[in-house]
This record gives C-alpha cells, sequence and structure tokens, in this order.
DNA sequence: ATACATTTGGAACGTTCATTTCAAATAAAC
DNA sequence: GTTTATTTGAAATGAACGTTCCAAATGTAT
C-alpha cells in the first residue's frame, strides 16, 4: 500500500489562503505558494491540481472559517437585529486588525476574476445564494420579532445588506478609521430600524 | 526638429483602459496593451513609461471621463437628494449596459492592488478625497434644503454613500437583474430621507 | 523481507512576461 | 536639402511563469 500524505492539508490550505489574500490570484505566483507552504511543486500540483483549483479549495477554506466565525458571532445575539449588528461589528474588527488592509478574499476575487472565470462564477454565485439565504433569514426573523421595519421585504434587505457588506469591505481597505467605519456601519443599520 | 507623436493619445489610453478594465491590471498582459493601441512596444514605453505608468494614466482617464459623465448627470436635477438618485441611476445604467461584468476600474484596482502598490494608494485616495468632497456637498445642500434629513452630519453620510456606492458596483458584477440593483438603491436612498 | 502505490525533490519543459536595444524611418527647423 | 531630435518597428533580453517529468524516497500491507 501506498506512502501517505504528510502534510497537513488544513494548514497547507491556510498558508496558501493567506498568500492569496494578501497578493490575489493573478499576482501569486507558483513559486509563493511552494514558498509558503513549504510544500513541494510536485506535492502541490498532485494534492490540489492546477493553481487555479488550489485559489479556488482556498476560497473553500476560507468561507468555511468565517462561516464557523460568523456563526460563533451570531449565536451570541439577543435578536435579529441585534445579530446583524455583531456581524458588522466582527468584520469591522476583521478590518481593524488587518494591518496588511487586504479586504475580504472573496470580495476581492469577485473583482479580478468574476468576469474572466466560470468556475470562480460557480463559487461565488453559490456563495451569493447561501451568503442571501443567511441575511434573509436574519431580516425575516427580525421583522416577526418587530425589531426591523416592514418597510422592505426581508429578500430586499437581504440584497440591500449583501451590497452594503461588499461596500464595508472594500472601503476598509482604503478607511482604517475606526469612528469612521462605525459611522458607516451604524447608517447602514439605521434603515432597518 | 524632431519627429513627433503620431497617434492619439486620448484613443490609445481609451484602448488600454478598457484592456485594464476587462482583465485587471495583473492579467493584463504588454502584448495585450499592444494588439489593442495598434501601437509599438516601443512607443508605448517611450510614451508612458511602464506598464503600472500606463495602468495609472487609464485610472486617471477613466476617471476624467466619469467625472464628466457625472457632472452631466448632476446637472439634470432638481435638487440634491434628486442628485444622488440621479448618481445611483447612472451606476445602475452602467452596470445593465456592461454585458461583460467588468464593475468599475477604480473599485476592482482598490481590491486588487491597494494594498501592494504604492502609487495606487496616491491615486486612490486623491480619488476618494475628491468623491467624498462631492458627496459631501451633495448631502450637506439636500439637507439645507430639507430634501435630507439630519439624523447624520453631511460627511457621515458621505461616508455610507461612498461605501454603498463601492458596494453597489462590486455587486453589480454579480447581480445583472434591473429589479433586485433598482432596489438596492431606493433602500440605500431611503435611509437620507 | 518484499512488493507496491504513492509522495517527494529537483530539474527541466516550453511559454510568456515586462522591458531594452538599436537601426531605420520620420518630420519639423534651419 | 541638410540637420536633428524623436518616434517607430522588430528582434532580443533574461527572468519568471505554470506545469510536467521521473527517479528516488517512503510507508503500508502482505
Amino acid at each position: 500500500m501506498p506512502k501517505v500524505e504528510t502534510f497537513n492539508k488544513e494548514f497547507v490550505l491556510k498558508k496558501a489562503t493567506d498568500v492569496f489574500h494578501k497578493k490575489g490570484f493573478n499576482a501569486t505566483s507558483m513559486q509563493d505558494l511552494v514558498d509558503a507552504t513549504a510544500l513541494n511543486r510536485s506535492s502541490i500540483y498532485n494534492s490540489f491540481g492546477s493553481k487555479l483549483d488550489l485559489f479556488i479549495a482556498c476560497l473553500k477554506s476560507y468561507q468555511g472559517l468565517y462561516g464557523i466565525k460568523m456563526s460563533e458571532t451570531l449565536d451570541k445575539a439577543d435578536n435579529s437585529l441585534h445579530a446583524i449588528e455583531l456581524l458588522f461589528e466582527f468584520y469591522l474588527n476583521e478590518i481593524i486588525e488587518d494591518k496588511e488592509d487586504k479586504g475580504c478574499l472573496i470580495t476581492n476575487c469577485t473583482s479580478e476574476m468574476a468576469n474572466q472565470e466560470k468556475s470562480i462564477i460557480n463559487f461565488l454565485s453559490s456563495n451569493q445564494r447561501s451568503f442571501m439565504g443567511l441575511l434573509e433569514k436574519l431580516v425575516s426573523n427580525g421583522q416577526k420579532e418587530s425589531v426591523i421595519n416592514l418597510n422592505r421585504t426581508a429578500h430586499e434587505y437581504a440584497l440591500y445588506l449583501f451590497s452594503s457588506i461588499q461596500g464595508f469591505r472594500t472601503t476598509g481597505i482604503l478607511i482604517s478609521n475606526k469612528t469612521d467605519l462605525q459611522t458607516i456601519v451604524k447608517t447602514i443599520i439605521q434603515t432597518l430600524i
């Protein structure tokens, strides 16, 4: 029977994700990934396929880790409006703690590749679908709890929040001032109340 | 005295901008630019310097053209709230008319390069400054005209709009459904009323 | 021990990259 | 018409790109 993979796949994905996050897909070279993962070129190709395949694996890993962090955040909320507030607070902290101003890997990927790579569109579409689902549920619950107004449907507010979050993540690349970012969040939330 | 440049610089910049807009900076090769501009490699380097220099020239050209289009749009408004509405309507049309889902060159550039290139940061900062200035003036006037509420200062609403526009442009890459986009705009505007 | 499927290291693949080089072509100034 | 500063075309530069290849190493199962 064969020799088995020795490296920790999660760890390797994390390291690769860091590089992609910092430099973007096109500016990241295979050499960068070899250096970051301490894996041999062959091992990378053997285990992940192409550079694009590895990138998509990183996107999924990033998505998974974020999903967990977001769930943990949402669990702390008293009600669904509070949950949305905590969600933005979580993003705000991500921005402030990131000294490299990298933004969101998935939003950046949308800008860089959505109009170029079919497989990327597939990932982004499914990401959008599940994220929209989460937001819609939050808004819908918030409206049932009477903590979110009924000016718009849950679906409409979910669209608004989806767009707002993308804007917030991109703006966070340029603006690192906490007060400014808090203002933006407050104003976004104000709409729902 | 010397032979003089024969090509139309504006035209060449427009063609180069189209390529950068479609593929982004890193995925655009010098060959792509040679093909698009019908200029010789030497001529490009002679006239624009490096690829990065040309890219920045394209950003400025794009910024200039957009500035003109935006001014024309804003001139049609009855009041400052209406001006902001027309601005979003303008972006909405940009998104719908763009069959390639390219997004905004400047927003894409923020995602791709803001954390990498100093000269890009300089451009983006100045772009942000002037854009924020425009938005702040619009909101401030709207508040004087009593068509925008006083829940937040003009500066705070300008930040909100700046972030919202970035989000809208990125969301427009993924979502091309006019109704959905109109919903987002209405919800953003609703906050100001 | 031996056999064997797989991983690994490192070199090599052919291509493409951004940029430079330089002679030839050019057009304004005299 | 000669001079001259500049632009052009086409080839060349060397480095870096993503990917492949293959022999050697490895660890499991027999």
